[in-house]
RNA sequence: GGUUCCGUAGCUCAGCUGGAUAGAGCAACAGCCUUCUAAGCUGUGGGUCCCAGGUUCGAAUCCUGGCGGAAUCACCA
């Protein structure tokens, strides 16, 4: 059993043999004893102070007395409100040696009734190439798949391709005008940046087409609509959704050069789905579903012909479903795409990964599949992530002010080989292993980066410096885990760690009983971010984690180390350190090299 | 203007279900490689936790009100 749950069973029955009501378990509340005090765990005195009417100390000797019955508990100490409680060496050998023999350590085991959840991120658009803000959206999407799975839930990964729509229409159009009948191929870039460049020369030229109309006299809103470009963007989305044959081809064309730069960058970013939804077939779905909320009264029609869900009396105003001319908004489709996976997969749960920018957004999907009478409706949620800004403030697409993912993914893996050569760390092996290697420390170091931000918060990226490799980075603690490696072979070469040894007679320094104290908590924070969908807890704890791994490493000898039981027990806490080090990572989706 | 989120060291971030003297990294400076990988370790300096009230034995954390920033409130997605 876990020491806070043997000390707080301790309590209650402290209590109870009193005879004093604990009116909520919660009053046990307990911490990690502070650095400056000795011990390990800290019982926090003053909610029995009330209870007992004694003053701290009275209550914090009483209590440390009865405590130090258990096995588990060498000695204590009271200071002001608190009882220092210090926990036998034998605890924490003990427990290093079980989990280190354990290679499912920190995963919870799968049952056979699990819960399925589905987990939607990345929902690209197909007009241009992935930015920065997508990545932390990949990154984090993929890594809360896995760390819910690691909670024991059967996870299904969805992306959702936006892949038609007006801003489709004018990369199309864009080429048709000045695409000069050339591919990807031809030009040499990936399918994803050349349709990028489309979509950018085509609001340049719109853009001027508006300047020109609004020194006529013209109002800029007007202009907007007025210009020649977007009428025939517009006629063009209208032959679009007529299912014009020219048009569907030259669609599925640009489209499928999109997907081919999408795979890429995908592949690199090593984030990877179960299904794939595209909204240009699941908006008709969508429509419908308002269809039968039009039948059923629950939606009005007004007389230009617009549909709209009327949620005044949930606090929230009017919301447009359909178009005056029957066409459909991103809303609309949203709705298909739940009503179509809830029927593929029945989820428990669906979550969204989507920024915080679309907060309103969910909060009226969630309503309005309510007012539609789907009793699933609040088994919507939205996992809301905060932006990407650069220095100068948020990134603008339209103003060029974007940080491309595939640019920063070439800047990271340019410098982490740079550095690597100039470290000299990378000599003597072969050119395909210091190729992966290499790659692997650069997305380290670009998600940890990432991931290690709470995801509710905006967070800001400057170009200018980049990324680290030293101090709080992905690189620090694939370090770590390199050095493990090379440990444990030397270790291996030198004779083998044996199965059983005296860990009752270790005398741990404090160093080594705060990486163990780090280990223990490894599952509870597994849960934790699996509860509250936050990779960055795990990114914390594997970072003090490798911080205070490495201090061990740097004072105590562990191969050298003469006295048998402690270099087993220094082998042993090595090993489960490279294994919680390992599967952290392996969480956040970052690999972890062997050497480096 | 309404609503929501945010404000912690020069910079990037932890800490926030209330607990002891608020922590890391970067940047700056000073040290440590004949010994298990120096992408490491050690030390120094650096704070009005935006402000003001309130609740409490105790507030960076909870409540109220300001100030500052962001997002959103589209027949855009």
């Amino acid at each position: 059993m876990r020491i806070e749950n043997i000390i707080t069973g301790a309590v209650k029955r402290f209590f109870l043999e009193k005879e004093f009501h604990l009116s909520d378990i919660s009053v046990v509340q307990l911490q990690k004893t502070r650095r400056e005090f000795k011990g390990d765990i800290t019982l926090v005195l003053f909610p029995f102070v009330r209870l007992m009417k004694k003053s701290p100390d009275e209550v914090g000797h009483e209590l440390g007395l009865y405590l130090s019955g258990l096995p588990e508990i060498k000695s204590y100490n009271v200071i002001k409100g608190f009882l220092n409680l210090e926990i036998q060496h034998s605890y924490w050998t003990g427990f290093v040696a079980e989990a280190a023999a354990d290679d499912q350590y920190g995963q919870k085991n799968k049952q056979d009734k699990r819960e399925t959840v589905l987990v939607e991120f990345s929902s690209p658009n197909t007009n241009k190439p992935l930015h920065l803000g997508h990545i932390r959206n990949n990154l984090l999407g993929y890594s809360i798949s896995l760390i819910l799975e690691a909670n024991g839930m059967n996870v299904k990964k969805v992306n959702l391709v936006n892949d038609r729509g007006i801003h489709i229409c004018k990369t199309m159009l864009a080429w048709q005008k000045w695409g000069e009948n050339k591919s990807p191929a031809d030009e040499g870039v990936k399918g994803d940046h050349f349709v990028g460049d489309m979509y950018v020369k085509f609001e340049k030229a719109y853009r001027s087409e508006v300047d020109e109309l609004v020194k006529t006299g013209m109002s800029e809103e007007e202009a907007r609509g007025e210009a020649p470009l977007i009428k025939e963007a517009r006629e063009m989305l209208r032959k679009w959704e007529a299912d014009d044959p020219a048009t569907i081809e030259l669609w599925k064309q640009m489209n499928g050069w999109v997907y081919e730069g999408f795979d890429i960058t995908y592949r690199r970013l090593g984030v990877s789905f179960d299904q794939i939804y595209y909204e240009s077939e699941t908006y008709h779905t969508g429509k419908t579903i308002v269809e039968e909320g039009l039948k059923k009264s629950v939606l009005k029609k007004k007389e230009d012909g617009s549909v709209w869900a009327d949620l005044r009396d949930r606090g929230l105003d009017e919301k447009l479903l359909l178009r005056s001319d029957g066409t459909s908004v991103y809303i609309t489709q949203d709705l298909g795409t739940a009503v179509l996976r809830h029927k593929d997969y029945n989820a428990d749960k669906m979550y969204y990964v989507v920024g915080n920018e679309q907060d309103y957004h969910f909060k009226v999907l969630s309503i309005i599949l309510d007012e539609l009478g789907f009793d699933w409706a609040d088994s919507l949620e939205h996992i809301s992530y905060g932006m990407v800004e650069l220095p100068s403030g948020k990134m603008k697409s339209r103003e060029g002010k974007v940080v491309d993912a595939d640019n920063i993914i070439d800047e990271m893996i340019e410098t982490a080989g740079k550095l690597s050569d100039e470290l000299g760390k990378l000599e003597g092996i072969s050119e395909g292993e210091r190729k992966e290697i290499v790659e692997n420390i650069a997305m380290g170091a670009l998600k940890y980066f990432i991931l290690k931000v709470d995801p509710k918060k905006n967070m800001v990226f400057n170009p200018e410096e980049s990324i680290d490799f030293n101090g709080n980075t992905g690189p620090f603690i694939q370090y770590t885990h390199a050095r493990i490696c090379s440990l444990l072979k030397k270790s291996a070469q030198q004779g083998v760690l044996p199965a059983n040894y005296d860990l009752s007679g270790i005398t741990l320094s404090d160093k080594e009983k705060r990486v163990a104290s780090l280990l223990h908590e490894f599952p509870i924070v597994v849960h934790e971010a699996g509860n509250s969908c936050s990779p960055a807890l795990i990114a914390n704890l594997i970072y003090d984690l490798a911080k205070e791994y490495n201090q061990f490493y740097h004072d105590h000898p562990v191969i050298r180390e003469e006295d048998l039981s402690l270099r087993n027990f220094r082998l042993h806490l090595t090993l489960l350190t490279g294994n919680v080090i390992s599967k952290g990572m392996g969480l956040l989706g970052i690999e972890v090299p062997e050497k480096m």
